[in-house]
DNA sequence: CCTATATTGTAAGTATACTGTCAATCTCAA
DNA sequence: TTGAGATTGACAGTATACTTACAATATAGG
């Protein structure tokens, strides 16, 4: 029995494939959230982290990165960068020397309310040009598949965990 | 008239927010991608780069960025990269002193055919937790949103135009 | 032919995103 | 209590991904 050959090796694959497709949509999301926030000086990954240190003043930076799925390494660079624009500031704990807790600034705090209308904007334009109907069916896909493959990322999302060691264990 | 009140902050609407779910499928997918192929030294987008030499032998840089939708300086590192491993070589011109053209070396052609069962086996991976008719409605949906979208990230896909000037016009 | 303009590859600078490693510190169990 | 092991933030190293800028080269118009 001869075996199946090869396919041919072709860009229509490379296309079609599920990898290619989410790297492009990345691509173009942050291109479009960079473009509406042009005013705003904050990257999307630093938007996410002023809003989860906005959620829970006082957090540090390993519970911050399983809050928003992001490595501790790549984490600490955004953290300096943010605190550089005096959005945010680190607090040693009194309680464990290793630790330093994360609050926003008043600047900070400001620039997230005004930020917001033109975050919503890139996430709405994003969707665009889809039909009402089918941005709510990859929405709902999109999040079961992310949910389901959470282990497989090497930075799981830990929303809940995470918080239970904050002293706001319940 | 007392205009609404500004929606709560949480990071429930992050968590929902396409863009936030772009960016966490996206590193979901390369996490994958790199454990199935990790006997290949191969990142998915030095994958994308041998493939569309392999497809278009001759390329120049430039009009490779094009057909994988690439910044053109991004590219440059990862051509030296892939040349630094002997996947492929770089021939100048001998019409356009400018250009440098990209082959790929019989190292780069027997990787690529290796590599392709472990590239298949982390495409289905990315898609596994769901049931087969979503798989299909979620690619079908993200492809008409990536095409529909093409123009909005920096570095839109050409695939047939970059081609045009390659001396195979037609 | 010669000059204004465009293209090409490259480089410098910024920002994720990950792999490791390390010293300081904390925790828990023997 | 002390010592093994874990945790924390920091650092070094690699790899996208983008911006702007630049010199070398090519092209088109006058």
């Amino acid at each position: 029995m001869p075996s199946k050959p090869p396919p041919p090796i072709t860009m229509d694959a490379v296309y079609a494939a599920p990898g290619y497709l989410f790297r492009r949509m990345q691509q173009i999301a942050v291109s479009i959230f960079m473009e509406e926030c042009r005013d705003f000086d904050l990257t999307p990954v630093q938007y996410a982290a002023l809003v989860a240190i906005h959620t829970h003043p006082g957090i540090d930076a390993t519970r911050l990165s399983a809050v928003i799925a992001f490595d501790r390494s790549t984490l600490g660079s955004v953290i300096e960068r943010l605190q550089a624009k005096n959005y945010i500031e680190r607090k040693p704990s009194p309680e464990d020397k290793r630790i330093k807790l994360l609050y926003l600034t008043k600047s900070g705090a400001a620039l997230l309310k005004e930020i917001i209308p033109a975050v919503e904007r890139a996430q709405a334009r994003m969707l665009e040009p889809l039909k009402p109907a089918d941005r709510k069916t990859l929405m709902a896909l999109l999040e079961q598949l992310v949910d389901l493959n959470n282990e497989a990322s090497r930075v799981p999302l830990r929303a809940e965990d995470a918080l239970e060691h904050l002293g706001k264990a319940g």
